[in-house]
RNA sequence: GCCCUGGUAGUAUAGUCCGGUCUAGUAUAAGCGGCUGUCGCCCGCUCGACCCGGGUUCAAAUCCCGGCCAGGGCGCCA
């Protein structure tokens, strides 16, 4: 690192972003702020490509046109240096983007340690372990901007969506006690001396709060300590539940396709640069999506070669056939009742068959729901039938008592969305900071 | 947790099968020098690496064992 202590900011502000600068501002004063992406110099003419969270403009120095201040300034610099740069844009034809800055004044805001652990003008690859290493700068990458733009603009499209329909978004406990939904494991966490756990999910929470609202949905974080080695698996995930009183299964789907519809079509409408940069193409569902039976898919399979028993899971081979078969959203409907979690209603006219519902891309699953069990009795009876103590969920139990609403609802995997909306392969790659069952840091 | 594959400069790779001119090659990044229109600029020079521990051998980046880490697959994922 060049001795040299950063300016101060002053009273600099942006007066615009890096890819807003057009031949329009000809011959304007501008301050650009942002970060030195490359610099290329060529002797008596040097060229810094300036980067900020729009995108690059170029800074062209004449190092015999301008003063002595800016040519020592710009000596210092090396890639990744956080600048300032006051200067005069010039139309040039010269220019890819046709239009350039010629310094008047450089400040130096903060510096950058070489080498960097990441190749910034991904000349040179880096592997997604060394990325996530160095997760901060590699997120400085046009493509990664692209990815959350488009995760912001997922989430806005459901919480409008959501909210339009009458759903009102709630916070549920990310801190348990014993008494838990069973299944998946979970994380334990030190409560003041008293043994806790990390929510798997808001499902209990959400169903009680059908009683009082109706229309519920969450959005957040939840915990899963399973010894996952997929691309698709992370220890701490978001995910996006509904919860509805007075439905049933067909409702909530009928829900599930129409604000998955609305936001693929809003990514659609809105982010076609981001998915340019992604070089990746969406068509949005055309509804209603497809609906298959559990017994429908296996029958499938059979022809695939793949035999499994009704009433058997599908074992992630299987999925990667079905996703053959059929490369769009579809629905799989009508699981083996003892294949579901002991909330989901069973049929009336078969009680080995329930009301449960995956909803699938390709091979994988983005969305679980169903319609729950409401009577205390059958819920009683099913917690047994799973292993669990009813005596643990006494405090969900007694809702029941308080005239607990029919309901259904579902919850949705926001990074698996994200990898279907984005292209991307593995679910590390949409996360920030993912969580797996190596990775604790960064 | 199991199986397969891998771990070589900041990054990405060649070399490993078949141990010995490997004094470890290349690209890119970084440093220095040169260049007035670059836009993956170009040219020259320089810096920089065999995951950790043990073993076999005259000799280990290379073979063997253990560990750690990574990638993929499977399982788990109510």
């Amino acid at each position: 690192m060049k001795r040299v202590n950063p300016d101060s900011l002053g009273h600099w502000r942006k007066t615009w972003y890096a890819s807003d600068v057009d031949q329009e501002l000809d011959g304007k004063e501008i301050t650009v702020l942002g970060w030195v992406q490359e610099i290329r110099d060529l002797g008596a003419l040097k060229f810094i490509i300036l980067q900020d969270r729009s995108g690059t403009v170029q800074i062209t120095i004449p190092t015999k046109k301008v003063d002595r201040e800016v040519l020592e300034r710009t000596s210092l610099l090396q890639t990744q240096y956080c600048i300032g740069v006051k200067g005069i844009v010039k139309k040039t034809k010269i220019s890819k983007r046709g239009v350039e800055i010629i310094p008047s004044e450089i400040r130096i805001l903060g510096k950058a340690q070489h080498p960097l652990p990441l190749d910034m003008t991904r000349k040179t690859p880096a592997t997604v372990d060394t990325r996530l290493n160095a997760r901060i700068l590699d997120l400085c990458q046009e493509e990664n901007r692209a990815i959350w733009r488009i995760q912001h603009t997922i989430l806005a499209a459901f919480r409008r969506f959501l909210s339009k329909a009458g759903f009102i978004e709630v916070f549920t406990p990310r801190i348990i006690s014993t008494a838990t939904e069973g299944g998946a494991a979970l994380f334990s966490v030190d409560y003041f001396g008293q043994e806790a756990y990390l929510a798997q999910s808001p499902q209990l929470y959400k169903e009680e709060l059908t009683l009082c609202f109706e229309k519920v949905f969450e959005v957040g974080p939840f915990f899963r300590a399973e010894e996952s080695h997929t691309r698709r698996h992370l220890s701490e995930f978001i995910s996006i539940d509904i919860e509805q009183a007075f439905v049933t299964a067909d409702d909530v789907m009928e829900l599930l396709e129409k604000v998955l519809e609305y936001t693929c079509k809003t990514v659609i409408e809105n982010l076609q640069p981001e998915l340019m940069i992604l070089k990746h193409e969406i068509s949005p569902p055309s509804l209603p999506l497809k609906r298959f039976t559990y017994t429908q898919i296996l029958d499938e399979l059979k022809k695939e070669g793949l035999k499994i028993d009704w009433g058997e899971d599908i074992p992630t081979p299987a999925y990667r056939s079905l996703g053959k078969l059929h490369p769009y959203f579809y629905f799989i409907t009508e699981w083996p009742t003892k294949s579901k979690p002991f909330y989901i209603e069973s049929k009336d006219s078969n009680p080995e068959v329930s009301e449960g519902f995956d909803l699938m891309w390709k091979w994988m699953e983005l969305a679980s729901g169903g319609t729950r069990v409401h009577s205390k009795d059958v819920l009683v009876e099913r917690l047994k039938r799973q292993g669990l103590n009813p005596d643990s969920f006494r405090h969900h139990l007694q809702v029941f008592d308080y005239g607990l609403p029919p309901h259904a609802g579902w919850a949705a995997g926001l990074e698996r969305l994200l990898m279907m909306l984005t292209g991307k392969l593995n679910i590390r790659e949409v996360v920030l900071f993912p969580r797996d069952r190596t990775r604790l840091t960064p």
